[in-house]
RNA sequence: GCGGGUGUGGCGAAGGGGUUAUCGCGCCUGGUUGUGGCCCAGGAGAUCGUGGGUUCAAUUCCCACCACUCGCCCCA
């Protein structure tokens, strides 16, 4: 019999990973709560339509990312390959347009892509996100932007910066767009396959392009943030103006074209070391997709980070987080009244907040033995109820450190054990 | 979808056409009638990824497949 496998690009997080996971989570926690975000949880599963007009079928994203789709009688459903949309679902869904607003949210789980999984990337992968909806303000944007970057600094980021750039909007997005074609137009004999029909559905993505041939060509492009309308270019500027006001670093890098098509104004990534081939650890922006998906015109920007990915990057930097606490006793016995006296004793101590173990056996197991998965398991005191100890109303408390064992009365051991 | 790399006890590795497949870590037992770490002795644990081919003989050579992994693309 073969084992059976995870599936390809899943992972187990073990324990002792999860002392990073923890790390991670708490200052998520805390950075979201200290500047007034709630949490939301949505499903991990929507209606496949859903994600189809949210992220719009011309988004690279969505023709080229394989979803996880499965059909059903009522119709496809998805495994969620992004936040965004079913968070304006709920939005909608949930009457949030009568809460006060702006609404800020945030959310932590589960994210799927059917893509080819390699260093930093995964098919299943776990995202931190936040997005604060109702809101046009170029203060809302700086918000959320500053969030994550004291997010990476706190957990002890180095040298980080943000890639800024502007999508425009539908009024000016449009002719500029014209431009860029009837410039990239010029050059199609030396665009590449993928980049000649993105030429054709979505131009914008050929300033994307990784294609080292292109990348000259691009040197002269009509750059968006030179064409913007006066709506997009004061909120440009407004954006800049505070990040440099709050000394946050950032470089306007015009090829920063995100993936989904409901982007508009401001896009930004923050982009880290150690993570395989990958850079980002986070992407966002801004974006009105309520529409598409049958609600009113409702503003939003938000950001998404993936968790392994801030994870790999701690890991490059030899940044340690905490370990897990383990519990401090460990429980021996020798069977038989022994182990049930112990089992109390266990439940008794924890019942006071003591982290505490049994050894567990089935039958007769060596003193030995347990000694040495109490010191496998770096407990700081070995307990010991024997024959003798309990008909005494007694125990024995081995500390494992260099300290002396000494012999207590059963009702002294909390005291003790509580000393230091 | 396209390329590269790797598959040998639980984990990490070495090896090599033929006899009992090696080492480290981990695990178990004993040395200590009820006391861990260090040391010593012993022990359990492997269809050498799967299938086929070559050969008197394949875990070793060849082919295919599968899995994992890294990269392209794209993304968090």
């Amino acid at each position: 019999m073969n084992p059976i496998k995870r599936i390809q690009g899943m992972q187990d997080i073990l324990p002792e990973e999860w002392r990073y996971w923890n790390y991670v989570l708490d200052k998520g926690h805390e950075l979201a709560r200290l500047y007034g975000f709630e949490r939301l949880d949505i499903p991990i599963m929507e209606k496949h339509e859903l994600f189809e007009r949210g992220i719009g079928t011309t988004a690279d994203f969505f023709v080229q990312k394989e979803m996880y789709t499965i059909e059903e009688k009522k119709g496809a459903i998805t495994l969620r390959p992004e936040f965004t949309a079913g968070v304006m679902r709920a939005y909608i869904q949930n009457g949030m347009s009568s809460w006060t607003q702006p609404v800020k949210l945030y959310l932590i789980g589960p994210i799927f892509r059917r893509e080819r999984p390699q260093a930093g990337r995964f098919r299943q992968h776990h995202q931190f996100n936040c997005e604060i909806l109702g809101e046009d303000d170029p203060a809302a944007d700086v918000e959320v932007m500053m969030l994550a970057l004291n997010l990476y600094r706190e957990l002890g980021y180095k040298g980080l910066s943000f890639q800024l750039n502007s999508t425009g909007c539908k009024t000016c997005r449009p002719a500029y767009v014209e431009k860029l074609r009837d410039y990239l137009s010029q050059y199609v004999e030396q665009l590449g396959a993928t980049d000649q029909e993105r030429l054709t559905k979505n131009p914008l993505r050929v300033l994307d392009s990784k294609d080292k041939n292109v990348q000259p060509l691009l040197e002269d492009a009509p750059h968006l943030a030179d064409h913007l309308c006066e709506d997009c270019a004061t909120h440009f500027t407004d954006v800049q103006t505070m990040l440099q006001v709050l000394d946050a670093p950032y470089t306007i890098n015009f090829r920063i074209v995100r993936g989904m098509d409901y982007y508009e104004k401001t896009v930004f990534e923050v982009l880290a070391q150690g993570i395989g081939a990958q850079s980002a650890v986070c992407g966002g922006g801004r974006y009105n997709l309520a529409p598409e998906i049958g609600g009113s015109s409702l503003p939003g920007v938000g950001f998404g980070s993936g968790i392994e990915r801030i994870i790999l990057g701690l890991k490059e930097a030899g940044i340690e987080p905490p370990a897990v606490p383990q519990p401090t006793v460990m429980i021996a016995h020798f069977g038989g009244e022994t182990k049930v006296a112990a089992v109390k004793l266990a439940f008794e101590l924890r019942q006071l907040g003591i982290g505490t173990r049994v050894a567990f056996a089935r039958g007769k197991r060596s003193l030995k033995s347990q000694m040495r998965e109490a010191n496998n398991r770096e407990v700081s005191y070995v307990v010991l109820l024997g024959e003798d100890e309990l008909a005494r109303g007694e125990v024995v408390v081995r500390p494992m450190d260099d300290r002396p064992q000494t012999t207590l009365p059963y009702a002294d051991l909390v005291a003790y054990l509580t000393a230091d």
